[in-house]
DNA sequence: TTTTTATTTTGGAACGTTCCAAAAAACAAG
DNA sequence: CTTGTTTTTTGGAACGTTCCAAAATAAAAA
């Protein structure tokens, strides 16, 4: 049988370096010194040699550039929900400045599932990265980056801390943006003010939750408890903390969000109920991620810059990578309040109509 | 001086197998081959190995194993619109099976720049991908692939298409699926129907203005080219369309929208010109993104199950990287309509009153 | 025991780079 | 033409694996 239906199977082996020095009559030595741009080759072997590159189609193999220098151009990227766009918008910042910096980078989703995060952690550092961003699924320990770190790897943990991580962290101060919100509410006439969305055991969900107490405690207003509604933290949590609140008999007139999709799930939630999101009710989000300024009422958020958050902590992993060492920072960067048209001043509820 | 302040540097080198064979007094071929689990090795001498392996914090080195094999256990993944839900979870999609087949993702942005796009490509194969999966930025060209494809590299093209490249493509069947959406429309009634969002160069929109086009005049109805209104594909394009359209004399009840994000921009752009999506006006998205079901109102949608097209890309550039031959293969997903709130039935316009 | 067979282990080459010390070539000065 | 200097090129080892043919060991058969 001379004839063969299968495809042919290539056996061609990738060209490499010591092919394209043979072509040029000169050693692999001085090829991959042309490679590296050094300026002990000669111009005129420089540009034989480069030639050849390009006419013989060879690519670069940084695998095995790595083996000997044990220093890879790629970095891990893993992110607890990529479908959320805060955290979409924070890949993408990272994305801009890896790749402008000649690097690549995994790119990983965890949902929340601490497991998957381990796996797609080790399986990262047998490919070799030079340096990891994590964004921690919900239950997240600082044992889980642990071996990393101890092999030298710089972790930069953004969004939410790690306690006790030998890394450097990047967060938004919560606290702060949670107390500017709370305080506008309060300015626009507000008293009944509830915070919606989010669990208990995220440092995020604490540190916004205080920020709101304290802002109320500061003015005075007494603290109730059942206002702090939780659910998950998305859209559908949002409108489910809605429902759970048509039941109070006395009903807040306003919320801040643990963060924009909740909030959007609010609006969702309250037209459901017949109630105009930003004129019955004001709703303040948090991250301001792009959506929130075309939607309907305009969204007044706090905002927190994902893609700005992203590139920061790219910069931050770059410079531990160059530096061959491990400073353990922590930054916590500023947001500011924008308000739109979705806090409004409350209305009277209808007991309170003289 | 004696005294450094500087911190010091860890010049450990990673353990190798090596380490571990002299540790067991056994050669660097045995561990290798407990590495791979091979049915070769003895019980006895297996389990020493995997101690010590574990003992001293090895961490298996795929670079290396590589350059020997030739074959990665990495897949590259360029998305041209990570913001954007339905990439976003299109490439969540894909995370799932590439991650639970053993395989790492680069994965990146291209932000619907080709240049970006090329660059990126052309890292991921100094970096030795097994595959790439593709959804193309807008002008993106059969030749930006082609080096990566003569290569014998294995490569899928997603969501748009790309005519005359040597590779697989995995598309919705975006024809049918405006069809169904427009009869659907046509059923409730509605006689002068949009079609909003997106821009003439790409295949997408070409393939669902002809099933619009079709589906009309299957029904008699007249078309009116001032009716397909184009914008950015995204959600702050679906408000600038509704402002286009308010200015008609004879106005539209209805609109297909070129994706969901257009839709969502609609109905904020219809409620700034109090109209009442759903109500006034009938609205049908395309995608269903997860926040369609939730929104309010619930967006009528094409459903093209990006989650599960990202899957079966995935499955499918699986498989041809490990049949080690390339079939062009073309793969047209169906979709369904999924009815929900947002298609309301058309309420006749002020001068209709008779 | 010796031979045969089955099981387990092994050294060394290979993969494609970088690095280094040293060789070669080119040029300058005497 | 020598010698000294500077510029350019080079061979070979190293990185951490896999693969292979062959060696060593253990078990079974004679």
């Amino acid at each position: 049988m001379w004839l063969q239906l299968g495809r042919l199977h290539l056996n061609r082996t990738r060209t490499s370096i010591v092919d394209i020095a043979r072509a040029a009559g000169v050693s692999k030595s001085t090829v991959s010194l042309v490679l590296q741009g050094s300026p002990l080759v000669n111009d005129k072997t420089r540009e034989k040699v480069s030639a050849l590159i390009n006419e013989l189609g060879y690519v670069y193999n940084r695998g095995a550039a790595n083996l000997r220098q044990a220093k890879s151009k790629i970095v891990g990227i893993v992110v607890n929900d990529l479908t959320n766009s805060f955290f979409a918008e924070l890949a993408v910042g990272m994305d801009m400045v890896v790749q402008s910096a000649g690097y690549v980078q995994f790119l990983a989703h965890s949902g929340e599932s601490v497991d998957r995060q381990r796996q797609v952690i080790a399986s990262m550092r047998e490919n070799g990265i030079a340096g990891l961003i994590l964004s921690p699924a919900r239950g997240t320990e600082a044992n889980d980056i642990k071996p990393l770190a101890d092999s030298g790897i710089p972790v930069v943990v953004v969004v939410r801390n790690l306690p006790g991580a030998k890394a450097s962290t990047l967060v938004s101060d919560n606290y702060a943006g949670a107390k500017a919100a709370i305080r506008h509410l309060i300015g626009l006439g507000h008293r009944r003010i509830a915070f919606m969305g989010g669990f208990v055991d995220t440092a995020v969900f604490s540190d916004r939750v205080r920020g709101y107490r304290d802002a109320l405690s500061e003015a005075g207003i007494p603290l109730n408890d059942n206002f702090i509604i939780h659910s998950a933290p998305s859209r559908a949590g949002g409108v489910a903390a809605v429902e759970r609140m048509m039941v109070f008999s006395e009903r807040p007139t306003a919320a801040l969000c643990l963060n924009d999709a909740v909030a959007f799930g609010v609006c969702d939630g309250l037209r459901s109920n017949d109630i105009e999101p930003g004129k019955g009710f004001g709703i303040i989000g948090f991250d301001d991620v792009i959506e929130a300024k075309t939607a309907v009422p305009a969204l007044t958020t706090v905002s927190v810059d994902p893609q700005g958050m992203g590139q920061r902590a790219a910069q931050l992993l770059l410079k531990q990578i160059n530096a061959g060492q491990i400073d353990q920072e922590t930054i916590v960067t500023s947001v500011r309040l924008v308000v739109r048209q979705s806090c409004g001043a409350p209305v009277k509820q209808p007991e309170e109509l003289a």
